[in-house]
DNA sequence: GAGAATTTGAGGTACGTAAATCAAATTTAT
DNA sequence: ATAAATTTGATTTACGTACCTCAAATTCTC
């Protein structure tokens, strides 16, 4: 049977108030007895029911989303997943409450962050954008002692405790690799459509897609970035324009959102002419356009993978206990045709 | 507040026992009295503590993990992860066993399966071996009310509650279609590298290879499957002849185990002979032969997801309850250099 | 060695649910 | 209408941990 705090109360000779208090850093045991209680935590292997000391403690770990009003699948998506943990929180022992804000607006953002100190919450969950106002308000919310995590996008200057989201140069290069070996032997221009250049992920991305492909495919020639903002009207408009503009793009590396926008300007190309595609996010359209073969490639971060975590770094951070990095890593999937969930 | 056992019972107007008996489908509750009851469950938004209740029960799972004594290191890496889940089994209530049996021998596995049978267990977790021997010993698994998954190699005519492991099909499919692109334009022969034609998720990873090669890269020449037992030893001296009788394999699909030797003898080439290799699993090995480049990508199925899993599913089904299908869902991991964790 | 300070013990209550007992109330059958 | 059967209520104990109080024992200080 597994040991309980009142076997190693029995095994140490001391009172179960004894033991708690080792247990639970009280103060008011001497250095002999912490010693005998902590052996006997040894020799017994005794562990913690977690669950029935969550029940007795009787806490709750308020949280607070920050997340940006975008209208692409992607945030949609993840502001599904976080709606969902909300639903689990009776069961999680939280209380998340969902704020939003306008997109890649630093001053907004900053200003959001602010309000949600006032309120006091055990942790803060939000999408970064790169500002030195951001950067302060991260500042504030830690030295109130609140747990703070990005989500998707990062903000590695600041205090965050944690980012929960994918290494996005390693997408980036992994996006080169496969657009570089699929258009093995041709020659052509390669395009890349991303939402901004404010937000640290798109950057990185980016970074690392045009490290691997001038290095290692270098009859590809590289086109200027097309920032769409990650809206699909907008992204719509400026491929289009693109194609005409270059005939001979062969490649195309979608790095943000709003892929509705971008596929329906190369459906409209005559089928001889649509470059190979790696996309981001599997959302509706892109999982269609996998299918039908428009998009070769999609690279995906899993937003309830990454709501999860969050969460879990936030509890764990309001407790000031040490996270588990392997854990937390969030993994790039790789979605072709032929492996779609 | 969040509502309990106690604001239903005095919001329905009955006693505390009564939820109780309504709660646990135990007998002796008139249908009007039943109603009454669910209906302030459903105002209240009433959801069970599961850890309290669990605390309460004091239920404990015993599952059996039959493993094959293969030396390869996925198998190790499969049984490490469920060693950790028997070092994690004191918080989650499990009880679990691992015993071995040889690899590829579908006598020996049905036997064992009959010894866990006497032993009666909550559930069983196997790799299957196509065998009638062992859906006979399945369907006797199932009779005693012993929950059964498989996993890893799944075996769909038996009576199998579950399978944990991912879609080979999925995957041999997924595999033709990067080696066919990574090919693209070329002429040549491609080799693939089976473990044994007994185990289904070979099979159905071979299936699914050829369909698609044979559809969409026609130009390239399929060799007869090599068997190698996922042992080492046995893949390198297959792979060397193979090598020398074939001076024109461009392509490899390793899609069992034992990569190992096959790595071996595909470094004892001339670098302008080495083939494009796509492998299955990522193992010290793969992982070192990807980061130079030797081969080009490796499919993965997560062990510890797998195992996590399939207890997740064998509790569910010890105690009756449906599980979610989507959640249970194996993902096929797809590591290029690039993306390596 | 007396008094103060610290350490320890004993015991209780609480968390939310499960499970049991026994008595009381109600319904059903005759 | 009465007995039998069924349904319901009231109450208790338990799970493992947290946290509290108060008294008793021990150690420390001068």
């Amino acid at each position: 049977m597994k040991p309980t705090v009142h076997d190693i109360a029995r095994s140490a000779g001391v009172s179960l108030a004894t033991v708690d208090r080792v247990l639970n850093g009280r103060p008011g045991v001497r250095r002999i007895t912490q010693e005998k209680v902590e052996e006997a935590i040894a020799v017994l292997g005794y562990v913690r029911d977690v669950a029935a000391a969550n029940l007795a403690k009787g806490r709750t770990y308020a949280f607070t989303f920050v997340l940006p009003e975008n209208d692409n699948s992607f945030m949609i998506g993840l502001r599904e997943e976080v709606e969902q943990a909300v639903g689990r929180s009776g069961a999680e022992r939280t209380r998340i409450r969902v704020v939003d804000v306008p997109p890649f607006d630093g001053q907004a953002l900053s200003t959001m962050l602010e309000g949600v100190l006032a309120e006091r919450p055990d942790g803060v969950a939000f999408v970064a954008v790169e500002s030195s106002d951001v950067q302060a308000a991260v500042a504030r919310l830690r030295e109130a002692g609140i747990a703070v995590v990005t989500l998707v996008s990062d903000l590695p200057g600041s205090q965050r405790h944690h980012f929960a989201g994918i290494d996005n140069h390693a997408a980036g290069r992994t996006a080169a690799n496969l657009l570089g070996r699929f258009l093995s032997g041709r020659d052509g221009r390669v395009a890349m459509v991303a939402g901004s250049m404010l937000v640290r992920d798109h950057r990185e991305r980016l970074e690392g897609f045009l490290s691997v492909l001038s290095e290692d495919f270098p009859r590809l020639a590289i086109l200027p970035v097309i920032e769409a903002r990650d809206d699909p009207a907008i992204a719509e408009e400026l491929v289009t324009g693109l194609f005409r503009r270059y005939p001979d793009v062969i490649g195309l590396y979608s790095l943000g959102a709003g892929n509705r926008g971008i596929l329906k300007a190369v459906r409209s190309l005559p089928e001889a002419r649509r470059p190979v595609i790696i996309a981001h996010e599997l959302t509706r359209s892109t999982r269609a356009a996998l299918a039908d073969g428009v998009v070769d490639a999609v690279l995906n971060q899993d937003a309830g993978h990454e709501v999860r975590s969050a969460i879990r770094v936030l509890k764990a951070k309001a407790d000031g206990l040490p996270v588990i990095a392997a854990q937390e890593r969030i993994r790039i999937d790789i979605f072709l045709k032929d492996n779609l969930p």
